[in-house]
DNA sequence: TTGAAAGCGCTAACAT
DNA sequence: ATGTTAGCGCTTTCAA
C-alpha cells in the first residue's frame, strides 16, 4: 500500500460538514444549498451544479436529525419483539422492513422477553426518539395484552393479537389454514385422523377446534383424544408412541407445528409404518429446516409470516399517513405446501 | 364499558407537549423546566414539584430528537445483517441489543441480504440519520467486504470479520472451539476421524485445517478425505452413506454443523452403527433444536454468539466515547458442549 | 434561584 | 433565481 494517510487517526472525530459548509464552498446561501440538494425550489443549472460539486467534495450529507426536527417526523418506526428474534419473528421482521424501507423507514428494534416492564420501558423511549409508528409483535400465534391505548404514535400487532379490541392487530389465519389441512388428509382418502399439538395456548385450541369442526362437518370425528405436550420433536415421538400403543387405528395425523410432526413421522417410520402410504401426517410452520430433513418430507401449513410483517408495516404507514383505521382482528391467509407426507397412499 | 372516550377519534393526532407547555403551566421559563426534569441545575424543590406535576399532567416525554440535535449524538447504533435475521445473527443481535440499551442506545436494523448495493445504501442512511456508531453482521463466520474506510461513525464487525484490517472485528475462535471438538474425541478413545462439512468456505477451511493440525500433532490423520456438501442434514446423511460404503474404518466424525452432524449421526444409526459407542459424532453451534432432537443428542461447540455480539457492542461503546480502537480481529472463545453422541464408548 | 438569549442544522415562507 | 428570516424543541451559558 502505497497510498497516503487521508486523516490522522488521533485527531477528534471531526464533525460533519454541514449546508453551511457547502453553502460557504460554493458560494451560495444556505437556503440555496437546500433548494439545489433537495430540487424542490427553482435554481439556475450552473448554481445547481457548483453546489452538488461542493457537496460532493466535502461528502457532504443531510442531517436528518436536524431535518426531523422541524418536519416532526423520524421516518422511524419501534418494534418490540417478545422472542428474542426467534424463528417466527424474522420473516414477520424481514417483511416489516421491505415494506418500511420503501418508504424510506427505519426499523428501531428492540426485545421484550415478553415482561411487561421492559416493553413499558420501550414503548417509552420509543415515544421520547418520537418514533412515527410502533409494531409489535409475539412469540407466536395468540393474543397478547396491549402496549397501550392513545399511544402517541400509532401501534400495530402482528402475529399475536392485542387483546384490546381497539388495536389494530394482523395475524395469520390459522384457522383456515387448519381447515385446508385437514381438508387435504381427506381428500388424500383419510378418514381416521389424530390431533397432536404443544402446550394448550390459542395456536392449539385455534388449530384443535378447527379440525374437529371440519371433521364434524364430514361426519368424522378424532379417533384419539388430543394429544397435547411440548412443541419439540421429542413429544411429536413420544405422542406418536402413544398413538400406536393406545391400539387405536389412525391413518393420518394433525400436528401443531412442523417439530411435532417430524417427531410423529419418524418415530412412525421407525416403528414400520409406512409415511404417507398408512399414515398422512401435516404439520404447521413450513419451516424448511424441519420440513426438507424429515423422512419422508413433511406436508406444512405455511402461515405466511413475510406477508403478515408487511401487510402489518403497510396498516401502519397507513396510520402514518393519518388515515384513521378501524380496530380489531385483520387475518391473512395461510397455505397448505403438499409433500411426501401426505402423497395420496 | 362505561368510560367516557376521552380523545374524538376523529381529531387530528395531537402533536406532543414540548418544554414550553409546562412551563406555562408550572408558571415558569422554558430553561427552568429543563433543569428541574434534567435534575442538572439548581432549582427550588417547592419550583421542581410544580414541574414535575405539570409535566405529569401532560404526560410530557422530552422530545430526544432535539436534544440529539443539540448534543450531536443520538443514541442511536445502526446494524447491518446479511442473513434475513437468520438463527445465527439472532444471538448476536440480542447480545448487543443487551449491552447497547444499558447505556440507553438503541438499534436501528437492517438487512442487506448480502448485496453490497444495498449495504452501502443503508450505511448511507445511518449516517444520514447520524447514528453513533454501525454494527456488521455476516451470515456466519468469514471473510466479508468492508462498509468503507474512514466512516463518519465508528464500525464494528461481527461473527463475519471484515477484510480491511484496520476494520475491528470480532468473531467466535472456531479453531479452537475445533480443538476442543477433536481433543475431546480423541480423549474418548477415538483415533480413526473422518470430517463432514458444508461447502468449502472459509468456517470449513478453519475447522478442517484445525482438525488435521490436531490429528498430525497426534500422530494421526483423517481416515478419509475431508467431505464437502452442503450445511443440511440429508447431505450430512449422504456422508455418512459414503463413509460407510467406502469400506474404511472410522470412530469418529467431526462434522461442520449440527444439521450435518445430526444427518450423520443418525444414518449411522439406522445403518445398525451405535453411536457413541462405536461412532463419535461431534458437531457445531449448538443449536437446541437439533443437538436435542437428535438421536442420541449432540455434542456441539458452542459458538457464543451472544457474547460475541455484547463484545462487539462494548468495543463499538468504547469507540463512539472517543477510544480509538486497534484494528484486526479479535476471538472470543467457544466452548465445547459434551452430549450423548460422544459419551465413552 | 430563575430567566433571557443563543444556537444545534435544517426547511419553507417571504422578500428581493 | 437567490437570499433573509423565522422557527422546529431543546440545553446551556450568562445576567439578573
Amino acid at each position: 500500500m502505497t497510498e497516503t494517510q487521508a486523516t490522522d487517526p488521533s485527531a477528534p472525530r471531526r464533525r460533519s460538514p454541514t449546508a453551511a459548509d457547502v453553502a460557504e464552498r460554493a458560494g451560495v446561501s444556505i437556503s440555496t444549498v437546500s433548494k439545489a440538494l433537495s430540487g424542490k425550489g427553482a435554481v439556475r443549472h450552473e448554481t445547481r451544479e457548483r453546489i452538488v460539486e461542493a457537496a460532493r467534495e466535502l461528502r457532504y450529507q443531510t442531517n436528518a436529525v436536524a431535518a426531523s426536527l422541524l418536519a416532526g417526523r423520524t421516518n422511524t418506526v419501534g418494534v418490540i419483539t417478545s422472542d428474542r428474534f426467534g424463528r417466527l419473528t424474522a420473516p414477520v421482521l424481514l417483511g416489516a422492513t421491505e415494506a418500511l424501507a420503501q418508504e424510506g423507514v427505519a426499523l428501531l428494534l428492540c426485545d421484550g422477553r415478553g415482561d411487561r416492564i421492559r416493553e413499558q420501558f420501550f414503548v417509552d423511549s420509543f415515544l421520547q426518539r418520537r418514533v412515527d409508528g410502533i409494531l409489535v409483535t409475539g412469540a407466536g400465534i395468540f393474543g397478547r395484552e396491549s402496549v397501550g391505548r392513545d399511544l402517541s404514535s400509532p401501534t400495530v400487532y402482528a402475529m399475536a393479537w392485542s387483546d384490546d379490541p381497539h388495536d389494530v392487530s394482523v395475524v395469520p389465519d390459522d384457522a383456515a389454514g387448519t381447515e385446508a389441512a385437514v381438508r387435504h388428509l381427506l381428500a388424500t382418502g383419510r378418514r381416521r385422523l389424530a390431533f397432536v399439538s404443544g402446550r394448550w395456548d390459542d395456536a392449539s385450541r385455534v388449530r384443535l377446534n378447527r379440525t374437529t369442526d371440519v371433521l364434524e362437518g364430514q361426519g368424522h370425528s378424532l379417533v384419539h383424544p388430543p394429544l397435547l405436550g411440548q412443541w419439540t420433536e421429542g413429544w411429536g415421538r413420544q405422542a406418536a408412541q402413544q398413538l400406536i400403543r393406545s391400539g387405536i387405528e389412525f391413518d393420518g395425523v394433525v400436528c401443531g407445528n412442523d417439530q411435532i410432526a417430524r417427531g410423529v413421522a419418524e418415530s412412525l417410520r421407525d416403528a414400520g409404518i409406512d409415511v404417507p402410504h398408512q399414515v398422512g401426517v401435516v404439520g404447521f410452520d413450513n419451516w424448511d429446516v424441519m420440513v426438507d430433513a424429515c423422512r419422508p418430507p413433511l406436508t406444512s401449513v405455511d402461515l405466511g409470516l413475510y406477508d403478515v410483517g408487511q401487510i402489518a408495516a403497510r396498516l401502519l404507514l397507513d396510520a402514518m399517513g393519518g388515515q384513521q383505521l378501524e380496530g380489531g382482528v385483520r387475518r391473512t391467509p395461510c397455505h397448505l405446501v403438499p409433500r411426501e407426507s401426505t402423497a395420496t397412499p
